[in-house]
DNA sequence: CGGAGCGTTGAAAGCCCTCAACGTTTGTGG
DNA sequence: CCACAAACGTTGAGGGCTTTCAACGCTCCG
């Protein structure tokens, strides 16, 4: 079935077995598909299942109280949506789609057995979960220190490479379903001066982002603009290095 | 030797039988003393152990081009500082004592052991590195969604409960062994600026920083201007509760 | 073809930063 | 125990980046 395909993709520490492969695929019980824009789980939500997204965008966040919602993280084709529910059991911010997307379930009772059962396994799922930490710390670190030209640029070269990563990325060309207020939720930006933002990279011919694709034309400028470092998405030597 | 009392105390989801208890005292080595102020490990670093802190503060930071930097995240006694450098081997920022420190040591074959043998113990391990992705989180909204008055509400509500957890906040009153520096490291802030908020707080007899101590006065209020929701702290029922 | 959502642009206001000066505390050595 | 220096804390004034508010164009889909 090959749903598994693009988990850890791509990353370094992902080397796995015939058995742990076939396993993996095991642990999933069924996929099913949510439509865009959709609710997928909230704040306090008991969980008995994981789930890993095959296509499409998810968004995770938080709300505050003035109605503004503050993403913490989005997911890709291959990363695992909330599979740090499974040690909690329980999530503490909110999921939705963003464009339709095919999400597999995984079972809690599965995973216990691969942790009873397959060491090696189990330690490269929480090795999933530790790069969505290590994404978090980043995006303190963007949010936190960086301005909005800086947080915008951070934003497309993570986005660029996580991309490249499972194969949907191009010649620095990938889709990006977000809109102008998306991307401020993401960034700590109101969508208006995301806009000008976007303008100001546009006009210096360093990426373009418009109607659901960016197209990042020059990775290292961007890169120096963002003060980014791919060092913390533990990517696979590969082209990526070169920029 | 009781060395692992305060790991995950106070924690929903710690519930440890008596060989987990004799087990974890068994992953740690040694244990070392590390001056204030001290750089422990660099971004970029392999790792062959991790380490829990015992009694001090540490402090986990990002630089930027600027010279500036960006704390992701601190540690209490009780907390495991660099976990995540055992499924990774590799730690992505760089880590500092604030205080004296005392931490032990644990060698990542000890680990290893635990997730051969110890399952349930070894999803706790998981579990705790969870909370700290729970806390990145909760710092990405402090910082992206917050002013300044609210950052350092927010901030001295999370680390009165976390103090409190480990018994070492006593009627909302706890060592906060920081700078008016580091604060604004850790909330995106100037020293200036946080200055300013420290004394507003201060005179509206909400919360009091001075002299390496915090004295919060109306954790109501506190929490109300830091829209704070202490669910993603993983906090057993308890007196925090009625906050 | 019409409407709703999204994107774009301008003007003005506000929050926080920068720069600068001075007061206070802490720690060290005489 | 005192003197001194360095680090930390405090306060004011001015400037800049981002937000807010408002209007209009564009795109996409029913």
């Amino acid at each position: 079935m090959d749903r598994m395909t693009d988990f850890l993709r791509g990353r370094r520490r992902s080397e796995l077995t015939v058995e742990e492969k076939a396993a993996l695929e095991n642990v999933i019980s069924e996929v099913v598909v949510v439509p865009p824009r959709h609710v997928i789980a909230r704040r306090g939500d008991r969980l008995h299942n994981s789930t890993l997204l095959i296509d499409g965008f998810i968004c995770r966040y938080m709300d505050a109280r003035d109605g503004y919602r503050q993403l913490v993280s989005y997911q890709i084709p291959g990363d695992f949506v909330d599979l740090h529910g499974y040690p909690t059991r329980h999530i503490d911010h909110d999921i939705a789609s963003l464009t339709e997307a095919r999400i597999a379930l995984v079972p809690h009772e599965r995973l216990d057995a691969v942790m009873a059962t397959m060491p090696h396994l189990a330690k490269l799922l929480w090795f999933s979960t530790i790069l969505d930490a290590a994404l978090h710390r980043e995006w303190i670190f963007r949010i936190g220190r960086l301005d909005a030209l800086g947080r915008v640029a951070h934003f497309l070269c993570e986005t660029n490479l996580r991309m490249a990563c499972v194969g949907r990325a191009v010649d620095g060309r990938f889709a990006l379903p977000l809109t102008q207020q998306d991307l401020g939720e993401a960034c700590g930006l109101t969508s208006v001066h995301v806009n000008r933002t976007l303008r100001r990279l546009r006009e210096e011919g360093v990426a373009q982002v418009a109607r659901g694709y960016a197209h990042v034309q020059d990775f290292a400028r961007l890169a120096r603009i963002g003060e980014f470092d791919p060092d913390y998405l533990y990517l696979e030597d590969g082209p990526w290095h070169k920029v």
